[in-house]
DNA sequence: CAGTCGTCATCGCCATC
DNA sequence: ATGACGATGGCGATGACGACTG
């Protein structure tokens, strides 16, 4: 054992495994300050990097060790590549280690590096449980607490699970989105959860006046103020009490008097009120002036601004007089945010002014007190407008009209004792959110009294309503009312609390106690349970630092404030609760915590099971026509492949509930046809024949066939073995003569629905950005808004952004940590959540004889209350294999077709599939008639002129453009290979490239689409079933997870070859074959037009995606464009994203105006806001085209122009309501040239 | 006339297909 | 200098500008 600050390492059984055996003696890493000889260090392995050595030839691999207080950096000497994969298959990131090696410093920073001889494998004792009897856990923030708490729900489930704790909760800040991973880590673990939140209460039912008091409003009340030397009625004095008493509205008493504090005022409180010390020095002390006081008020109410303040210092000094005070009282600051609701600010001065009351001697008590009474009667004056004439009908009123929104907000711990309690709480939530969302959500108690069935509420921290009346000294009934609301109270340790006494709000942490200690005898009186929780938001106290740097990421001042909220173990909790007595302590930090979790039941947030939507008739409807489509094309007679492929997949599609998807999607589709834009298809979907036939998908997945679209003759044969239909030579048809059509790209249906139908696909569709909304809520309207809602996505903390906090955090606290360091921080920071969003197309779809309610809350994209959209609480990923969705994305290539047809005339569906000149697009550049250049020369390359592809979609980018001209496809099948060899990581480099350099095989047996993988393994023997599940884990494996033993196994026994099995190893993503063969589709026909239709082409691309292009470049030649590619091509890794984007914007302008097309400058008459028009064979660039000339700016000079010409600049701008900005860019563009500058001009002419 | 607030344009980052 | 999956859009921050307000 040996200890490195807090950290306890167990060296007893080290497992060498590199070098030779060593002693462990280690230092701590924080004191390795010089170069030293063999130096032992322990710690954690930390941000391990295993990289190719600059220039080649070797690898270096580099990697810190964290001994629980500091980082070390580690380094390699160049290694060979076998030997740095022997290391990386040794060493990885969370190993515990001891080391020896020479301690150096690194020529580039500052730090010091280690180089190690030996290492060998040991344990870190992490913090344990080790009380024989175990606490719960019930208030603990997951990462889900935005920006606000570090664990994991995983690590949660699992340091309660390795504890020996019975169950952990989860309660993030009013929201549930840990659910879904502390649900799976539960399961795996074998661990309860008690679900629940931390809400934001508001008491809506509450009123201004506390205690008994119906009377009429004529009564005797009276008004008073107070002024004290601070806040805290603890540690602060009364300096001065001024009261009015008011009968029938008149003033008929008064009351005023310094009170000598017996201490000295605050400078900064004098300057306040004007109340100096000499002003109270010979004052009555408050024993003399209570009584006094007392005996004005008699038994009158009390009203005062803000009177929980005031009567809670009343109630103190009487309670050390031994006096009894329960007055009741009345809070103008609730009356008025009720009375004047115009108004925002309810502050004393701000009341008076708005009641038009003058000047007053604010902040001194006779005077407030003066000018509150007249306040007062204003506001009698306008309820008794409203009938209102007693206190007791003015209660009920406001109960009835309080707004939740403008009510002070209490923390509140909400927990889920069983399913129904589940449903209550995601109705809450999601009432929270859509309804009674402000600065944060909400909780109404009004609410929650209507869906409490099935919760356990407990009284939450500090900000909790309960503790909050207890700093407050609210009166014991009132207190004693607060707390038996609640189902148990909570109290916390004193570390949670102890800013209040760096605040000044207590005086020590004797004070904190007392508030425990009080809540604990609350328990007592009340008969409610009272439990001791840590309010964890990190896990161990070394975590800390990580919530220092969100906070300071967030600008928070207090950010670097000590605050140990750790999840604490049961001793430290003891420890921590010693004080109140070893029988209580055990009683608040054991017996209570877990006999609540006894009365929870175990639930699972999200159904086990799928839930497919129904709707009458939608088998049938989809079974009629998909059979009377085939016979449409195919006869009435079908050929066999036609008629079997059908009939299995109607069979799969409706035993597995995709019926109805299928019907919906066909009639989204539809609709966006009937608002004139075409749809794309995209997706697994489209291997499904019924797809096709239902109009869903334009892939058709049957083999390569002939038909005819007159007599209805078909041939399957495919004598020449193609692979894509499109491929086939053209015939006419040998019944009718008529020319036949050609299509079928052979693709298995399984990659949809599998085999029996155990996957959970979506029906993916490209809808133009300009419908996409509409159908959306087409969508809606089909099945019920109840039922259809956006997916909601979180975004969270990733690499980049933390590692500008980190680097924000020390920067600011001027220390520098090793790269190791940061990288180990910025790993630790990552995943914390941040905001929500919404899902690019994700609508899912709830069964009508289920709620929402039984899967997930709801809410607002950002929690956005004027968002009309409304998604999912739980992202879509955790929601997947429980219901369905349809994923309606928003696409350019709809919109591109849309304006392709607009500037050409010709239809986008005439276009044929097999036209060789565009073809040839793939292969040179000949066939857009500019002369082909030399693929071996950089500056081509750069040009983007090897062949003809810039601006097809997915075909374009240098990478792609390049294996292009290396694999010269010939046909269509061939840009489907390429196609899914060119989209996923580890795909074509390092993988199939070489394979196919090395003459292992070609290019046609590299694994290129998903659904190659499955069919290869089937034609090797592999079981199906197995085959298809190995297709699925290789098919996103973006993390590179090693394929499981057993499959490799499998593969090895029917003897796939190694290098496929190492070829699927390396792939990290890749296309179904149908998503390739619809996007090879369009890259298909927008190269038709590139060929036949260059203007139309180049103006419907820019128009829809003209992101980085620049009108000031483009004016200025094609000189200056290739220029401006040269000089960021230079500095490519230096440029900036927006220097990306230009540089892609000029490859296309260029090549456009090298084929004779000019772009024409923009012209105040002639330009469009945001298209690229046609006009003369040339291009007008549009006002957006400017930088700096947005789309707000654009639109309404383009529409003030309707009415009549700008006859000056000055009219431009007012008309165009533009800023000067917009101006001065368009001046400077020569926009603006032959115009005037005011109306002068036209005036002289009058005269 | 300084401060505040909303709008617009743009950017970096992030999530997802 | 290298290598490179492509595309789409939402959210938050920032800065310029101008209207409004006390
Ligand atoms: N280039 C590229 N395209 C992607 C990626 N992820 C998805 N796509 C494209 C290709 C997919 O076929 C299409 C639809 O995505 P989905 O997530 O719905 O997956 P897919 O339909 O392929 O399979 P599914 O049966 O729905 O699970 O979007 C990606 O990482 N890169
Ligand atoms: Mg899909
Ligand atoms: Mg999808
Ligand atoms: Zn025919």
């Amino acid at each position: 054992m040996c200890t490195i600050g807090s950290a306890v390492f167990d060296i007893s059984a080290p497992e060498y495994i590199i070098g030779d055996p060593f002693e462990i003696e280690p230092q701590s890493i924080s004191s390795l300050r010089s170069a030293r000889k063999r130096v032992c260090i322990v710690g954690e392995v930390c941000s391990f990097k295993c990289e190719e050595a600059r220039g080649g030839g070797g690898m270096f691999i580099t990697f810190g060790i964290f001994d629980g207080n500091a980082t070390i950096e580690v380094r390699t000497r160049r290694l060979e590549a076998e030997d740095a994969q022997e290391i990386s298959d040794t060493i990885s990131n969370g190993m515990i280690v001891a080391a020896v090696g020479d301690v150096r410093p690194d020529k580039n920073s500052p730090d010091m590096l280690f180089y190690y001889s030996a290492i060998a494998k040991i344990k870190r004792l992490p913090r344990e449980d080790t009380a024989e009897e175990k606490r719960v856990e019930l208030h603990l923030h997951t990462n889900m607490s935005a920006m606000d708490a570090l664990i994991s729900p995983a690590d949660a489930v699992n340091t309660a699970k390795r504890w020996g704790h019975k169950a952990v909760a989860v309660t993030d800040h009013a929201n549930v989105q840990g659910f879904p991973e502390a649900m799976i880590a539960a399961e795996k673990a074998e661990m309860k959860v008690i679900y629940g939140l931390e809400a934001y209460f508001v008491n809506d039912s509450a009123s201004p006046l506390f205690g008994e008091w119906d009377r009429a409003f004529s009564d005797e009340v009276v008004v008073f103020d107070i002024e004290t030397t601070g806040l805290s009625v603890v540690t602060c004095k009364i300096t001065e009490i001024g009261a009015v008493k008011i009968r029938d509205g008149k003033v008929v008493d008064r009351y005023s008097t310094f009170v000598n504090p017996e201490c000295h005022i605050p400078e900064e409180i004098t300057e306040l009120t004007s109340i100096t010390d000499d002003m109270v020095k010979d004052a009555p002390t408050v024993r003399e002036v209570l009584p006094e006081f007392l005996a004005f008020v008699g038994d009158d109410l009390l009203v005062a601004h803000n009177a929980g303040f005031d009567t809670g210092f009343i109630r103190y000094v009487a309670k050390e007089q031994g006096i009894e005070f329960d007055s009741p009282y009345l809070d103008t600051v609730a009356l008025s945010r009720y009375v004047n609701t115009d108004l925002k600010v309810h502050k004393l001065d701000a009341v008076a002014k708005y009641f038009g009351l003058g000047d007053f001697n604010h902040h001194r008590a006779v005077d407030d007190a003066e000018m509150l009474g007249l306040i007062y009667l204003k506001m009698l004056e306008k309820l008794e407008k409203f009938g209102i004439e007693d206190y007791g009908r003015l209660v009920s009123e406001i109960h009835a009209n309080t707004d939740p929104l403008t009510l002070k907000t209490y923390h509140m711990i909400i927990l889920v004792k069983n399913l129904t309690g589940l449903k209550n709480l995601y109705k809450l939530v999601s009432l929270s959110y859509l309804k009674y969302y402000r600065r944060v959500p909400r909780i109404p108690k009004s609410e929650l009294d209507k869906l409490r069935e099935g919760l356990i509420i407990g009284s939450a921290c500090e900000a909790g309503e309960l503790f909050s009346a207890i700093v407050d000294n609210r009166s014991d009934s009132d207190i004693e009312d607060i707390a038996s609301y609640y189902d148990y109270l909570e109290i916390q340790p004193i570390g949670n609390n102890h800013f209040m006494v760096d605040e000044g709000r207590v005086p020590d942490e004797e004070a904190l106690r007392d508030y425990n200690r009080r809540i604990v005898a609350i328990g007592e009186k009340l008969g409610k349970p009272v439990v001791a929780t840590s309010d964890a938001h990190f896990l161990d106290p070394e975590d800390e630092i990580y919530r220092h740097i969100l906070l300071a990421g967030m600008k928070f001042k207090d950010a670097d404030k000590s605050c140990p909220i750790y999840f604490h173990t049961t001793d430290e909790m003891l420890r921590e609760f010693a004080y109140l007595g070893e029988k209580k302590a055990h009683e608040v930090v054991i017996d209570n915590p877990n006999a609540i979790n006894d009365m929870v039941e175990e639930v699972r947030p999200i159904p086990k099971g799928s839930f497919p939507p129904h709707l009458d008739g939608a088998e049938e409807e989809l079974t009629e026509k998909c059979w009377t489509r085939a016979h449409n094309m195919y006869g009435d007679e079908l050929p066999e492949i036609v008629s079997s492929r059908l009939e299995r997949e109607l069979g799969s599609i409706i035993k597995n509930g995709f019926a109805v998807l299928y019907v919906i999607a066909e009639k989204l589709v539809h609709f966006s046809e009937s608002q004139g834009y075409l749809v794309g298809s995209r997706g697994s979907v489209g291997s499904s024949f019924v797809a096709t036939m239902a109009g869903i998908s334009e892939v058709n997945p049957l083999p390569p066939h002939y038909y005819c679209p007159k007599c209805r003759y078909s041939d399957f044969s495919n004598p020449d073995k193609v692979g894509s239909g499109f491929d086939m030579p053209t015939r006419n048809c040998p019944v009718c003569g008529e020319k036949l059509a050609q299509d079928g790209q052979d693709i298995p249906f399984e990659t949809f629905l599998g085999f029996y139908g155990e996957k959970s696909p979506d029906i993916d569709l490209n809808f133009s950005g300009e419908v996409q909304g509409r159908v959306h809520k087409f969508t809606e309207e089909l099945f019920g808004s109840e039922n259809v809602f956006r997916a909601g996505t979180l975004g969270t903390l990733a690499d980049k952004t933390a590692y500008g906090f980190v680097a924000k955090y020390f920067e600011s606290k001027g220390e520098s940590v090793c790269r190791a360091e940061a990288d180990r921080i910025i790993s630790h920071c990552v995943g914390v959540k941040r905001t929500t969003g919404q899902h690019p197309g994700g609508i899912i779809v709830v069964p009508r004889e289920k709620e929402v309610y039984d899967f997930t809350p709801i809410q607002h994209p950002a929690d956005d209350p004027k968002s009309d959209i409304i998604t999912t609480h739980f992202a879509f990923s955790y929601l997947h294999d429980t219901i369905l969705k349809l994923d309606e994305l928003g696409h350019d290539i709809p919109t591109k077709y849309k304006f392709l047809e607009k500037y050409s005339g010709i239809s986008v569906m005439d276009v044929a599939m097999n036209d060789r000149t565009v073809y040839e697009l793939f292969a040179t550049t000949e066939s857009i008639g500019i002369p082909q250049m030399d693929v071996t020369d950089k500056e081509t390359k750069m040009l983007g002129l090897m062949i003809g592809t810039l601006g097809l979609p997915e075909m374009g980018t240098s990478f792609i453009q390049q294996v292009l001209v290396d694999a010269k496809p010939k046909n269509f099948a061939d840009l489907m290979q390429i196609s899914g060899l060119t989209h996923g990581t580890d795909v074509w480099l390092g993988n199939a490239q070489d394979l196919i350099k090395n003459g292992i095989c070609d290019i046609s047996h590299v694994v290129g689409t998903r659904d190659g993988i499955m069919l290869d393994l089937i034609r090797y023997g592999v079981d199906k079933n197995l085959s298809f599940k190995i297709m699925e884990m290789v098919r996103k494996n973006k993390k590179g997870k090693p394929i499981p033993e057993e499959m490799v196994a499998a593969m090895r026994e029917k003897e796939v070859p190694e290098w496929y099995i190492d070829s699927l190893r390396k792939i990290k993503y890749m296309f179904p074959k149908a998503h390739a063969a619809a996007y090879v589709m369009s890259a298909i026909r927008l190269g038709w037009y590139k060929v036949h239709q260059p203007v139309a082409f180049y103006c419907a691309i820019l128009t829809v995606a003209p992101e980085g292009f620049d009108a000031t470049v483009v004016a200025r030649g094609r000189r200056a464009v290739v220029d401006t590619m040269r000089d960021i091509n230079a500095r490519w890794n230096d440029a900036t994203q927006k220097e990306k984007d230009l540089f892609g914007a000029m490859q296309f302008a260029n090549e456009c105006m090298l084929r004779n097309i000019k772009f024409l400058p923009v012209s105040l008459e002639h330009s469009h806001a945001k298209e690229f028009l046609p006009e003369d064979g040339n291009i007008r660039m549009p006002f957006m085209s400017l930088p700096g000339v947005g789309e707000n700016a654009a639109l309404a000079i383009m529409n003030a122009r309707e009415d009549e010409p700008y006859f000056s600049v000055e009219d431009l701008q007012l008309r165009a309501k533009l800023n000067k900005s917009v101006i001065e860019i368009l001046r400077t563009n020569g926009v603006l040239d032959r115009l005037s500058e005011t109306a002068q001009i036209s005036m002289f002419d009058l005269f």
